[in-house]
DNA sequence: GCGTGTATCTCGCTCAACGAGATAATAGGG
DNA sequence: CCCTATTATCTCGTTGAGCGAGATACACGC
């Protein structure tokens, strides 16, 4: 399936790697449940915590977000996005703005709140991740950066294409 | 914020773990975005998708699966769990069987077409993912494996505990 | 200042998930 | 063996997230 160069000891080393392919799939699952607990923690539902990580994202990027913007990366239409910008609106952990270059546009922004409330509940997880990372050297480090790059790009590259193979 | 050992250079340190942290981030994001294309792919939901990895999980570890702990694993209450398994039986791809020891019990069981729509969809990825890895000698790999399994169990603890911080 | 295109919002609807309670089967005491 | 308590699942009625269609508000060229 995968192109591979010659003959290197195969089906012995195929199963260590499909047990990290097992291992990143149960990290996913369990961060999507931490954050799944964020959400009921402050009765949100999981579509209105993806929102929040998109906006804060896109702030760390110095980037706007319109409300368009937002239900695209959400993969929402826009009555959903307007219903989930009126959610976290009412919430009081974001603000409309009207854009100031073109008036129909509708500005997305966190308030404080938002963001001290993220922290509060995933700065422990980030700490301790943080913390986990002190145990390599650079060396190693740059490979699980490189692994995790390689992985997200496949993943989002997989949106276009058949599914992202022999990219 | 993390209790540290001693004085290692910090800040400049800190930028980068944190970059890893962001990566990951993203990694679990452009993975959710990849799921929720397999599920409307075939008409599912994204539950539906959460459900078929529990149960290919559970039938990978030689465990039954009950539709209460199918409904406990996805945090669903009963009437949830029974409209889950209903759309998945509708669809094909599970099937109930009573259970035989306990005859109020329903195993819930993965249908041969599920786990080969699973593949073709999630294959090609697996297999980029596999490939990346070749990249890596035993030593990286064997961080890979470390931090991945790290955050698994940290955020697995957080469950547990104010955040499963300190553990 | 009118028409076309774009951004967001409103309305009515569908269906996933919930709470409450019904149904069915096991386990144990008498 | 019957009766009750307990456990596992399902049924019914309701709520609300997200959709499709269309209304509204603004931008920009003519």
């Amino acid at each position: 399936m995968a192109p591979r160069e010659s003959g290197e000891p195969e089906s012995a080393d195929r199963a260590a790697e499909l047990e990290i392919v097992h291992l990143l799939r149960a990290v996913t699952v369990e961060l999507g449940l931490h954050s799944a607990r964020f959400a009921q923690a402050n009765g949100m539902h999981a579509t209105d915590v993806r929102a929040l990580i998109a906006l804060m994202d896109a702030r760390r990027a110095g980037e706007e977000t319109t409300a368009g913007r937002l239900g695209a990366a959400l993969g929402l239409n826009s009555a959903g996005t307007t219903s989930v910008v009126d959610r976290l609106e009412r919430a009081g952990l974001v603000r409309r703005v009207r854009g100031a270059d073109d008036r129909r546009k509708v500005v997305v922004e966190v308030e404080e709140r938002a963001v001290r409330l993220g922290q509060d509940f995933f700065g422990p997880l980030i700490a301790r991740t943080v913390d986990l990372l002190t145990a390599y050297d650079e060396r190693e480090r740059a490979a699980i950066r490189g692994f995790l790059t390689g992985v997200r790009d496949a993943a989002a590259g997989a949106a276009r294409g058949s599914a992202g193979l022999t990219g």
